[in-house]
DNA sequence: CTGTTAGCGCTTTCAT
DNA sequence: ATGAAAGCGCTAACAG
């Protein structure tokens, strides 16, 4: 015999039910509701309506709260709504970041999916809601209409993706160093022919890596075949697909360098279903560091970002910006790259 | 010459100031602003609002909103604030279950994060915060207080810790089941001598899996040592500890069923600090089948519950009790593990 | 210590 | 097609 539910909401008690139970005013009740103004109700009226609260669960309506009182004791975080995002470290670690540091202090945490474009496009959705502060993760991706970003009516940090036109809160790993380090290695281990895979279009960070990583190879003299630069949108099942074509070009590469992790494993895949192997046959270098990284065969030699770190640092300049509210500056946190060296790219001569 | 914020929120645009400016009233403003409305306005006063609009980035107040109207088309996940939880695939893997089946909807997506008993001991959450349902995981943890759960002010669904007791609606895996398929597995290899390492003690999955374990082994008229069964919280570096314990025990052990593969690779680590070699001298058994699983060396033998699908059953169901709002039953949807063979359980006679 | 009251920004009848 | 006005549930200033 299945059980009903009935649609507790409309029932929902009032503040003013509960003043009512308690033969109280309402401001009474909104008094002993909050920790710093509970001293002001004396101790057994505050006893009574304890008990009642604790009665009938009587809860705060939030949205009535927040209409009065801007203040939320809650920060957010946003992320663009792609698929696949929660299968990456990259995000996961953001989260644990954040969140390790809020769990410290009397901070809720919120995290809002954002679909492309939603800000703006569709008017109703709102920047702050309930919500002092923001946390920003791929801004252009959310924004990518003129002037959007500025319209956020909370103070906020982005995180990577940085773009110094932007002026705004940025706490970011220095992408095109990144990307140089790959190059570095890779030149130095005697590759001078090399493909990339690269995140998707919109990502400012691939792009700035693949900056870094042309302009080494150009100082040295090379120049990256556009043939051998590839989109595989961060995503290990395109990488897999996208590989084919690098691997199978008339000019024979010796390294592919990925964008991400994700997309190394990918080509992993793909070069072992394809009968070759790494790094013997191809090396590859990846960026990120996940676990996974350390774990395959060959481990891969990856390019490491401390995100938990950017993303506790993220939380933590929201909180102290949130503090001096109107006097804040647009500070820019950068962090370094460092290789981490394993198995996946040999040494030719 | 650092760039200065001024806080926004103060001087954030009103419904009022929109209907000033474009000379109408702000029923009109609203009504545009909402697609099923806007047909009720002219074309040309629609016209002039949205220019209004997007000129000034205006964007309704959601607390507002919310107050008057209490749909928001936005579902919403509730876990509870432990550390770690991100570094966990079972978590973030709900996290990609429900947001990838509601990114083919138009309902928007909200995590929260819970401390412990923040529900009931602070009165000022609120279920509904700004969501029309709500998916809850470990909602033991959540809501340990007689009935709190109850009270939930919206449609929601538990993920999980199934407890028949509990009338609301699950989506779990036969945990049991899993427990269960862990002791045949070892048993019939030849095991006889075995500890358990089990998730923390608030959790119903971890203490029902161990029944399952527990309920073989008495069929087989073995019976668990208590000291052989040890709590390390479902975290690896905790695992990494206790595991000492299990390991220099006196009675000689030959298998360990870790309660989460996170455990499992704290353990593992411990045996290869100890010198000692998995499965040659002590047999592991994990739990979740996370990515690493596959990858570490030995590959880890363990259980796998498809959360994925869990988790996008979920939603689904969840949504389609929004459609039905009050004749909605309790069906429990009960997924079943499987197990998954690898190299870390040594077959002995 | 407690009550009265204005009003936060919005949606939605009800008029016109 | 548009406007006037009530009121969602709450907080905070003010009065007592």
């Amino acid at each position: 015999m299945p059980f009903r539910i009935t649609n507790m909401k409309s029932s929902k008690l009032t503040i003013k039910d509960m003043a009512k139970k308690a033969g109280v005013s309402v401001a009474t009740i909104s008094r002993a509701m909050e920790p710093h103004t509970r001293p002001k109700v004396a101790p057994h009226t505050l006893k009574r309506i304890d008990a009642l609260i604790k009665k009938y669960g009587y809860t705060t309506n939030l949205a009535a709260k927040h209409l009065r009182q801007t203040v939320t004791k809650t920060i957010g975080i946003v992320f663009p709504y792609v698929p696949g995002i929660f299968y990456s470290e990259y995000y996961t670690h953001i989260l644990a970041g954040v969140t390790e540091y809020l769990l410290e202090t009397d901070y809720r945490f919120k995290m809002l999916l954002l679909k492309e474009g939603s800000w703006w496009d569709d008017y109703n959705f709102q920047a702050g809601e309930g919500v002092d502060g923001l946390i920003i993760v791929h801004w252009f991706k959310i924004f990518s209409n003129q002037g959007a970003l500025q319209r956020v009516d909370v103070p906020y940090v982005l995180i990577n993706d940085f773009d110094p036109q932007i002026k705004a809160q940025f706490v970011a790993a220095d992408q095109v160093l990144g990307g140089r380090l790959a190059a570095e290695y890779l030149y130095t281990n005697g590759h001078r022919q090399m493909a990339v895979l690269t995140g998707p279009a919109w990502s400012v960070d691939s792009r700035l890596r693949l900056e870094g990583f042309k302009g080494f190879l150009k100082e040295k003299g090379i120049v990256l075949a556009e043939d051998l630069v590839k989109e595989a949108g961060y995503l290990e099942h395109q990488a897999y697909e996208s590989a084919m074509g690098l691997i199978k070009n008339e000019k024979r590469i010796t390294a592919i360098f990925c964008c991400n992790d994700q997309m190394a494993f990918g080509v992993l895949r793909r070069l072992k279903d394809l009968g070759l192997e790494c790094p013997k046959d191809i090396s590859l270098l990846g960026y990120d560091d996940e676990l996974r990284a350390s774990l395959c065969t060959p481990s891969l030699t990856t390019i490491r970002v401390d995100i938990v770190h950017l993303a506790k640092e993220a939380a933590r300049i929201i909180l102290s910006n949130l503090k001096s509210i109107d006097n804040k500056e647009f500070t820019t946190f950068l962090s370094q790259p460092t290789l981490i060296e394993r198995q996946s790219v040999k040494k030719i001569n």
